[in-house]
DNA sequence: AGCGTGTACC
DNA sequence: GGTACACGCT
């Protein structure tokens, strides 16, 4: 028996909408410790998986490991009678071939129930080409889908070159050639820049303890089999480095963003129970959060956004230089996941399929994509 | 050799996005003036000049004079992948056969290169249908707009009757005729609206003076003799009219923009040069503009053209009644150059084709329209 | 965020 | 040839 009570339907309608294109059935494998999907996509030249962590949830109860099976299009469907706003509960009895959606407005007057089908979806789970990646850009993920798309017009590919003096993306078209390089961005240079950072160190602490489980969680992913169990250890670590000091630089990027995600629960829901998963440390933060401003929230992920376009720049970590070309419409296609975070990580290793990630609070979508090989 | 560095790529966006339907390849002309463009519409029914002077660039400098050929298609997908505040630097080799366009994100973080290729094309150059205008009719870009829009919903012509009581634009359509009249406003309400003008007040002496030489060298059609006397006798007039007062509208809404542009330099490459063609008189204006508000420069462009819109009313000049039609069909072409200038002057003489004209800062764009002839 | 246009699929 | 989906623009 499954039952997963999210707080804002909008960040699994930004989910279904990102992956719908590519995907048209899936399992979401449900467990304990959250909920997975994994497909190739309709053609199979992409991969994507989605994981939203138990942890990301109002509630979670998952008795047992059960898969979903579900059809994009229905559930786009389904999920567009929701608004943005409502808390959105998943329930599916075990063995069932239905799942239910219910949405409950804010004010809780409105109550919506749904019902799905499932499917029977062979479930052909695919290991996950699993890599030691030579590189590791982090940018602003609308930056991302600013380059894919203007290069888009041009040619069919984009070449991304990777060195030190930043990364480029090139394209040759027909009747025009483009490359953009975006260098690294020099430094913390966000100290002392504001006002609100306050409210936001501490989420900051969060969010940084975040990212470094993230950060974590992707190196292992080099080796997977290892990283349940070192999300595990990710956990624990944030806990630390929360305790001990919260104010690690790095981090604070993808940090800000689950702190976004937090944040606005603690300020929109605020008036709402507990969250039982993490609450533990995520109470501490609560207070601080709310006194920031009680208001609009979705200014507030606005400004949070903002906050972190200073800080959200561009970063590179390589062992050494790295060429690929890939089709751009993929990675058009993979840019659609932009709403859901402000950051993107593409991680790349030559002759092996790229990495396209994007975190968000409690979980992440990421894209796999084979290299075009003889630069064609 | 070509290498003009423009402040805004917004600027040529919008020039092309103007033209792009009404042209698919044209020359710019490059000297040491500035960029010149002039062509037929496709269907050979209209004709478009753009000019942009040298002073208009950050930095400008054409070592000779040469043709770029370039397919319009091209050049909006290419400047698609500018963003408005990009700065935008086009660069061509002598006899190349590609036209470079760099744009540097005003943090210089990302830069961008794009190289498009140029064509031949037989530069017809027309001379410029020359005449010596009854009536020169100038209101809001705007209005002009709008009047277009509605009345091509009637009929596809519009007749337009110049008389001392103003301007008529009318359409007889199969389910129901329209027309607008446009009286003259009241009068010069246009004193103590800017301090600006003076830079403006030159180059719109320069563009009066290139706007003679295009009418002389069409005129041989009509009795052209006059025309350019007439020409100038404006231009004296205007001259006369700054001197005495400094205050001329028209000039001063020209200026703005170029204070824009100053300003934005100043601030955002503060550390750069110096503006060397207009300092002179850019200088002056650069400290009050300043203390308005560093801040962001789209608004401040935006501002200004709102300044711009109270005090653009509708002026006419003019020697004897005129009436003419035209197909809508092209006006309302003509009337996408709206976002380059909030002013948009109309010049006519009986059975001549008409001119369209929007000024922007150092330099304008300007459509010839041959009118229906029979009224039809 | 909504509307309109263009492209792709049935 | 029509319908539906996706993308871009206002």
């Amino acid at each position: 028996m499954l039952e997963a009570r999210l707080s804002e339907a909008a960040i699994l309608k930004r989910l279904i909408d990102a992956i719908k294109e590519l995907v048209t059935d899936a399992n979401f494998e449900c467990n304990e410790e959250g909920l997975n999907l994994q497909a190739m996509d309709n053609s199979h030249v992409a991969l994507v998986t989605v994981n939203m962590q138990a942890s990301g949830f109002k509630k979670y109860r998952c008795d047992r490991p059960m898969p979903l099976g579900v059809n994009m299009n229905s559930l786009t469907k389904v999920l567009k009678c929701a608004k943005d706003d409502d808390v959105c509960i998943l329930k599916a009895a075990d063995d069932a071939d239905v799942l239910s959606l219910t949405y409950e407005a804010r004010n809780t007057d409105r109550i919506a129930e749904y019902e799905m089908k499932l499917m029977d979806i062979d479930s052909d789970t695919l290991g996950i080409p699993d890599t030691e990646y030579d590189a590791r850009v982090t940018m602003p993920s609308g930056e991302f889908a600013r380059i894919v798309r203007d290069l888009s017009q041009l040619g069919e590919s984009v070449r991304i070159e990777v060195s030190k003096e930043g990364v480029r993306f090139i394209s040759d078209g027909e009747a025009a050639n483009g490359n953009i390089l975006l260098k690294q961005t020099d430094a913390p240079q966000r100290s002392g820049s504001s006002s609100k950072k306050k409210a936001k160190a501490e989420s900051d602490d969060e969010e940084e303890a975040q990212a470094t489980d993230e950060e974590e969680q992707e190196e292992e992913e080099d080796e997977d089999g290892e990283k349940k169990v070192k999300v595990k250890k990710e956990k624990a670590k944030k806990e630390k480095v929360k305790k001990e000091d919260g104010d690690v630089e790095m981090n604070g990027d993808e940090d800000e963003e689950d702190a976004d995600y937090q944040q606005k629960e603690d300020e929109d829901e605020g008036e709402e129970e507990q969250d039982e998963e993490e609450e533990s440390s995520s109470k501490k933060r609560k207070k601080p959060a709310k006194n920031g401003k009680p208001a609009k929230k979705a200014k507030k992920v606005k400004e949070e956004n903002e906050d972190d376009d200073g800080p959200v720049g561009v970063s590179i970590e390589m062992n050494q230089h790295v060429t690929l070309t890939f089709s751009l419409k993929y990675l058009l296609n993979f840019s659609k996941s932009t709403t859901l975070s402000k950051k993107v990580v593409l991680m790349m290793s030559n002759d092996v399929p790229l990495l396209v990630s994007y975190d968000f609070g409690n979980g992440f979508i990421r894209y796999y994509l084979a290299p075009k090989i003889g630069d064609d």
